[in-house]
DNA sequence: AGCGTAACGAAACCACAGGGCCGTTTAGCC
DNA sequence: GGCTAAACGGCCCTGTGGTTTCGTTACGCT
C-alpha cells in the first residue's frame, strides 16, 4: 500500500476539498450529532465527489478525527492575571466560553462522544488535551513558585480539576455551563489545591 | 396511534424478548460503542424477530433510552460513615468501581455518547442522575448539620462535583480511574465545600 | 512550458439496514 | 379451558450507504 492520499500533494485543490469537508462535517456533526454523520450526505453537501470522501477518510471516526487534529491547531493564547486564582477563572471562562458556543459546544460534544466508539479518534482527542492542559500548567506552577499553592503541587491535575466539573456538566445533564459555573469551578478547583489536594 | 407495543402485555414472552434484546445490546455497546449498534444485528443475536426489535425500539437511540431505563431501577444503597468526607470517599469509590468495571463502564460511555445524539436519550440519562445524585444528597446536608460543612452549602452541587473529575477523566482522556483518583475527587469536593465554594 | 502521476469525480454495482405485510404464537382475562 | 387481540417472527421489497472501476483534472517538479 502507498502512502495516505492527500499527502504527497496537499496542495491547491486537496486542500480546498479537505477544508470543504470539514466544514460541512462540523456543521452536520452541530446540527445533528455524530451518530447521524453519513460520508456520502457529506460528500453531496461538500459538493465532493463521494469517492473521494470514501477513499480520504474512510469512515465516521476517521473524519471526525481528522476534524479534530483540525480543531487542535488553532490554539488559544493562556491570560495572564497575576494571581493563580485568577488565572484558574481565565482559564475555567475560557472553556466556559467555549463549550457554551453553539458551534463549538456541540463539536465538542460530538468529539468526545465519537471518540468512545473509536480508538483513533480517542487518541487524537487525548492528544488534544494533553497539549491544552500543558498550555494553561505553567499558572499553576507560577502559583507554587509565588507561595499561593503548595509545593509538589501537580499543575496539570489543577488544571483537568477546572474543566472537570464544566465537562461534566455539558455531558451528562446536557445544561450548558455559565458564568458563575465557571466561577464556582475555578475556586473549588483552587480551593483542593491550596487544601494540598493534589500533591505529590 | 395506539399505545407503545410491550406496555400492554409485558409478561412472559414480551419480557423474554425484552430482556435478551437489552442483553445484546449492552454486550454490543461494551465491545464496539454505539455506533455500530445496528437493529438488524441485535435480533439476529438475540435470536428475535427483526421486525419486533424495529417495532419496539425503532432505533439505535431508543434501544439505548431503554438500556438506560433498565439501568436506572438497579439502584446502590448509600453507605453512611459518620462523617461528609467519609461519605464523599464512599461515593467516590462507589463511582469509580462503577466506571472502572469493564461492562458497567463501557456501557456509560456509550450511553453519555449516545444522549449527545438525541434528546429523549439525554432526558433519560439526566433523569438517571438526578436520581443517583438526589440519593447521596442528604450525606451532605448531614455533614452541614453536624458542622462539618458552611450552612446553606448546595448538597447536590457537591455530589456532582465527586464524580465530575472521574467521567471527565474516563471520557477526555480514556484513562480509567483508579482508588487514587476516586480519593483526590473526594477530598476535593470536600475541600472546596468546606471554603463555601458551593454555598448560596 | 511540459510531463508524470496523485488526487478527484461520475457512474455502475452490491449488500443490507430499514420497514411493510400477514400468518402464528401466546399473554391476559373470563 | 376457551377467547381475543397483543405481540412476535418469517418473508419480501426498497432505498441507500459503502465500494470498485475507470476516465479526467491539475499539483508538483524539472
Amino acid at each position: 500500500m502507498s502512502a495516505e492520499p492527500g499527502t504527497v500533494r496537499p496542495g491547491g485543490r486537496t486542500a480546498r476539498v479537505r477544508a470543504a469537508v470539514l466544514r460541512v462535517a462540523g456543521d452536520v456533526l452541530v446540527e445533528q450529532g455524530f451518530d447521524c454523520l453519513d460520508l456520502a450526505d457529506v460528500a453531496r453537501r461538500a459538493e465532493v465527489g463521494k469517492t473521494t470522501v470514501y477513499r480520504r477518510w474512510g469512515s465516521v471516526t476517521g473524519l471526525v478525527a481528522d476534524l479534530l487534529a483540525d480543531m487542535a491547531e488553532q490554539s488559544l493564547p493562556r491570560e495572564e492575571t497575576g494571581s493563580a486564582l485568577g488565572d484558574l477563572r481565565a482559564n475555567a471562562a475560557l472553556v466556559q466560553r467555549t463549550l457554551a458556543d453553539s458551534r463549538q459546544g456541540a463539536l465538542f460534544r460530538a468529539v468526545i462522544a465519537a471518540a468512545t466508539c473509536d480508538e483513533r479518534t480517542a487518541q487524537a482527542l487525548r492528544r488534544f488535551y494533553e497539549v491544552r492542559v500543558a498550555e494553561w500548567a505553567p499558572c499553576v506552577e507560577q502559583g507554587v513558585a509565588r507561595g499561593e499553592l503548595p509545593t509538589g503541587t501537580d499543575a496539570e491535575a489543577v488544571v483537568r480539576a477546572v474543566s472537570a466539573p464544566l465537562y461534566y456538566q455539558l455531558l451528562t445533564t446536557g445544561v450548558i455551563p455559565d458564568a458563575p459555573a465557571a466561577e464556582r469551578a475555578a475556586r473549588a478547583a483552587h480551593a483542593a489545591a491550596v487544601a494540598g489536594v493534589y500533591v505529590g
